[in-house]
Parts: structure tokens; C-alpha cells; sequence
DNA sequence: CGGTATCCTCCTCGATACTG
DNA sequence: CAGTATCGAGGAGGATACCG
């Protein structure tokens, strides 16, 4: 239904891809999956997700709480405290999520092993573009 | 185990989430999903995932080949003729990239319901950093 | 046909600092 | 605790042109 044998662009392609880039995006996956486990605050999350910034996080939530897939409560007590937890909607993407992050750590090793051999038989890692050092501009 | 209470940022975690960004990639697992339905040559996947340029499916599908997940076959004929297709570690993957995509088109409405409201009741979408108009440069 | 090579532009992310 | 504001760097991606 998707793969039509002609290319067009239709509307809901389009769409689709949008929706993807959310998914797919670097760290959505992994605070969803994380909100799979459970509900969670955000520090907690901050912590949990070890490398994720304080900014992006937030970003990250608000993405995801606008998309319907995450639910965000503020208990009116001091200090605040917020719970982060997964909507019916997000529950739908639960399965699949943790299927995508599962297969990521079951196969860790096949890229690896992959990536050397290919690397191996073209010429090292991919290189860097070279800066040109004279692309140094004012400042 | 990998929600651990403690959120140490193991070295398996951090590779973990490097996977997750290529398979994450905003076309890798449209591509992915293209040659999960079947075998296909540059200039198909061009057509078939329309909106990505030729240096971009070049690019990526050089990252998935890289990974092991998607073989490239020449055949040494006039004009050129290049076959891509999932490898059998690539077809492990096949599953949870279908159920993705799956999950996107069956959700594409209730996500934009979400948005609507969402953008309601806080002040419109998600606005531009306003771009200070006088960033308009010739062109 | 199936790519590379360049160039250039956003947009994402990280670091840091400040606030209710 | 749970954010927002600001700034700056880098990479992803688009346009275009050319090659085997």
C-alpha cells in the first residue's frame, strides 16, 4: 500500500516521513522506551538517559507530550514535581519500540564485525571532509 | 537491563544509541523498508522515496551497506547496473522497520489530532526563533 | 545508469547560566 | 526540581555540476 510502483509524492508519504523523523529521532526512542519501563520524573530521566542534555531533553518531551504520545503531570507541591508517563497512544508504539531497541542490543556486534570489514576493504573509516585551514574566518 | 536505576553511561549504552541514530535515521529506515518489499537499483529507490536527493540516498545507502545491513551487487553490463537488497542480517531487521511503518500511517490522524489541541491550548505551533528579517541576503 | 565532488544553508545538539 | 534563555559549533541535507 505503500510501495506503489509509482513514486508520487502523495500527501501521506510525506506525512509519514515527518512522523519517522519524530520516531526515529535520536533520542525519542530512548525516552519512550525508558517510559515504557515506567513512569518517571525528569531528573530521572535526566539520569537515566546518560548523555542527553537538560535542554534537549525538555525538547525532546515537549516533542513527544504534542504528538500525543507522552503525558506530562505536575503535582502542585513544592519542590514541583512532574511525572512523565506514556499516553494510550504511546502504549501503541511500546511493542515496536522496545522490538527496534532490543534488536539494537542483540545485534551490536554483527555492525561492529560489519563495519570492520568494511572498512578494512575500502580504505579505513570514513574520513573527514580535510578543513581546508585557511576556512578559518573572522571572528 | 538497561533500565537500571543507576544510569551510568555504559559503553553498550553509548553504542547502543549510536545504532539507534542510523537505524533512526530519517531515510535509512525508509530505505530499509523499500528493500524489505524487495530488490531494487539506485535510480528505483530514487523514484520510490521521493523528496530524498541522489547525494543523500547515496549516503545513506553507503551507511546501511557499512552496517551489513544492505548489500550492493554490480553487474558488470552497459549500461551499469547496481541491484541493493537486504542482507540476511538486514531481514532480522525487517520486521520491526515494517511495524514502524505500519504504526506511523495507522496513527497519522490520531498524532494530528494531538498536535491540533496541543497547539490550542499553549499559544499556536511551535514558532520560528523569528528570524530577524534582516537575515535576508541576496540571493 | 550510478554515482562523486563542491558548496552552502539550516537545524540540531551541547554547554552554560539563570528562574519560579 | 524542573525548567527557559542564549550562544556557538557541527553535521545533515539540498542544489548543482561533472565523471566512468
Amino acid at each position: 500500500m505503500w510501495a506503489t510502483s509509482c513514486g508520487a509524492a502523495t500527501e501521506a508519504d510525506h506525512r509519514a516521513r515527518e512522523i519517522l523523523t519524530r520516531v526515529g529521532d535520536k533520542w525519542s526512542v530512548i525516552v519512550l522506551y525508558q517510559l515504557g519501563e515506567d513512569t518517571m520524573r525528569f531528573t530521572e530521566l535526566l539520569r537515566t538517559v546518560p548523555g542527553i542534555s537538560q535542554r534537549v531533553l525538555a525538547v525532546t518531551l515537549r516533542g513527544l507530550e504534542r504528538d500525543g504520545l507522552v503525558s506530562r503531570t505536575v503535582h502542585p507541591v513544592v519542590p514541583p514535581h512532574v511525572d512523565y508517563r506514556l499516553t494510550p497512544l504511546g502504549e501503541t508504539l511500546k511493542e515496536t519500540v522496545t522490538s527496534l531497541v532490543r534488536w539494537t542490543h542483540e545485534h551490536l556486534d554483527d555492525i561492529d564485525r560489519a563495519r570492520e570489514s568494511y572498512d578494512e576493504t575500502n580504505g579505513g573509516p570514513p574520513r573527514r571532509p580535510a578543513v581546508p585551514d585557511s576556512d578559518l574566518r573572522s571572528r
